[in-house]
DNA sequence: AAAATACTTAGCTAATAAGCTAACTTTTTT
DNA sequence: AAAAAAGTTAGCTTATTAGCTAAGTATTTT
């Protein structure tokens, strides 16, 4: 195939969990800390830092490290290519239904003309 | 976590692969045979049908054997799911944005008050 | 009736993912 | 200076995914 998309490979992916979705939605409040953000996931910390991993390698989370603690935090536009992907999808499929009505009316209208009355 | 989500799991799981994105935007041009969208794929049959099956597992496509063989169509609705996560997203990542903007705006006032001129 | 077509099923391998515990490093707190 | 906190690293287990070949089952075609 012309485009191995791995951005969209690991955006995917990364959203195909419910752990890590849950990250998403809680990073959308604001800011947190590691610790903070693995409380309510019943996990030791390095499985929870697995999916957090695959978070930022996926560019949805960004994390400094302060200290003894790491600070996470969104990075909305990485979704972008994800919303671009679907907007593609819609696209397409509109263009085909676009191109389905004109078939069908084309035909109706062919219709018409070789039986005027059944 | 209250909300485990299955059905955005196998979405998401789904469109995280680059073999299954081509079979959809290629079905979106129309119906295809199991044949007709392996074909395009360097992949023995038997692999490729490992991902058709994944992607009507999701519930994006749906399939109908006549004879032989295998008609495919999209299910563009079952897309339905990822578009309103990625909503509830932004609007999640929005509200927050409204409330930062509120904060820096009564920030500067409090200051305005506090030290008139520095 | 035989051969070809279009999947299907079975079974195997290698790689990746998801989880764990134990031990270690680097700050901060006491 | 010692202890606690917050991650990190290492190493291991189990499950899932992605791929393959070989053999099997219906349906058409010839």
């Amino acid at each position: 195939m012309t485009n191995h998309n791995s951005t969209l490979d690991h955006l995917f992916t990364a959203l195909g969990d419910p752990t890590r979705r849950a990250v998403l939605s809680r990073l959308a409040l604001g800011e947190a800390t590691v610790s903070e953000l693995a409380e309510p996931h019943r996990m030791a910390l390095p499985s929870f830092m697995g999916h957090l991993r695959k978070l930022e390698q996926a560019g949805l989370v960004i994390s400094k490290k302060k200290g003894r603690i790491r600070h996470c935090r969104l990075q909305p536009e990485a979704l972008a290519p994800v919303r671009s992907w679907l907007e593609e999808q819609r696209d397409l499929w509109e263009g085909r239904l676009d191109r389905f009505d004109n078939y069908v009316t084309q035909l109706a209208n062919t219709r018409n003309q070789q039986e005027p009355q059944k």
